[in-house]
DNA sequence: CCAAAAGTGTTCTCCATACACCCATGC
DNA sequence: GCATGGGTGTATGGAGAACACTTTTGG
């Protein structure tokens, strides 16, 4: 790494936070941990950290996120920088936010390195977090809901596994607002993205609904509606 | 400011980088500036550069553009960071990019700081940029293509009073195809957001247009669609 | 009168929406 | 047999896309 041209201003500390999303029958979570060390200690906040000089953000999202909680992620994307001036008590500090999707059943949580503690936490119950991660909580939710339409994000959520049903349930959690059953049924199968399987759920105390799966890898976005310009 | 839990492992810098565009005659343009310091001295690139410890990323970025080039754009949005890790060569650099809009008769430019040169450069002309501020265009010149589908960018890139023949030129020059005429001026007028003037064109050799200018009111996508979810 | 752009409506197709009933299963 | 959710088709409306000719003006 070369230093020919050198800059010696103080300079702000970086570091990146993570909005990693879950589903489970509950409905959709959010991953936090318990800060151990100060500020906030004690506190519930996103998990993130410093950046290294040698890692690009996205690996140091990756690592972070790792370290915290022994999460790992498919999906991880940026979402955009956060530089308000005293948002860090420690002084000037601007933060990368990503966010992530996870298949929550694969991921047992172990909080290590600054967290306390690592929890699943239902994003539709406000919780007062560190710094100000509520608002990027908030503009990761945002994204989520906006992505949902052009992306085929519902693969990373779920399990390989799953009924039409609950893909619907998905979409309804994520936008807000309810679908309707046979309409939701004939736009996501006339997209072609799933794999219609001679399997059926088990363990239910009625008719056993028909498992799907995602087929290999397509362009094309897996929602009710899929806008052109 | 409290320094009570201080964090003294070696920083990356930060700075923020600009993709400016307007619209003329010729096409759209992206504001450029000639680096008059090493590194890439003589070279294009997007303006910026450092940002201060006591100010947001957003004021930091109309500073810088003010600064190099004399240009206060009113819309300026994160686009988002770019953080490689040798992404400049005088070591750690990260850089928080944005994208704006300008009306680009109102501006004249005034090359200073750090810039020898500012000039408005055709979008579709490649030319070798500094850093990686090639992708970075290209992330936002991606940007304002999805972007023109659900904000009124329009009345940031046109004068006051314009022909439908002129916005309609810029949606075909942002979106990169054409689009009918008659389908475009049912569609733009559909939506309320125009009033239409008693005036019209001058100093051309055929029939003169009418011109309007853009309503007060805000809330609304002008676009040739407007899809929801 | 010619060149150049302004201005103007209709038809068709597609897709989202709304909506109700029978079926299979476990208890 | 009943409660629970699974699974299915059709009718309607709105919006985008495609399409050609007449009008106005300056030169």
């Amino acid at each position: 790494m070369t230093h020919q041209y050198t800059y010696d201003y103080p300079r702000a500390a970086l570091t990146v936070d993570c909005a990693v999303f879950g589903l489970d029958d509950e409905g959709l979570k959010v991953l936090l941990i318990q800060r151990d060390a100060e500020p906030f200690a004690g506190c519930w906040a996103l998990p993130g950290g410093y950046v290294e000089m040698d890692e690009s953000l996205d690996a140091a999202a990756r690592r972070e996120l790792e370290e915290e909680t022994g999460v790992r992620p498919r999906f991880l994307e940026q979402l955009r920088a956060f530089g308000a001036v005293h948002r860090d008590p420690r002084g000037r500090v601007v933060t990368v936010a990503y966010y992530g999707l996870v298949r929550l059943a694969d991921h047992r949580l172990r909080a290590a390195s600054d967290a306390r503690d690592a929890r699943w936490h239902p994003v539709d119950q406000p919780l007062r977090l560190a710094f100000d991660h509520a608002e990027i909580l908030g503009v990761a939710r945002e994204r989520l809901r906006s992505a949902v339409c052009y992306q085929p994000l519902a693969r990373e959520l779920l399990p390989d596994k799953f009924t039409l049903r609950r893909l619907q349930q998905l979409y309804e959690t994520v936008l807000g607002h309810t679908l309707d059953k046979r309409s939701f049924r004939k736009k996501i199968l006339s997209l072609d993205l799933l794999t219609e399987l001679d399997q059926w759920e088990s363990g239910v105390a009625h008719r056993a609904a028909r498992l799907y799966r995602f087929t290999r890898r397509r362009g094309g976005a897996a929602g009710p509606r899929r806008p052109r310009c």
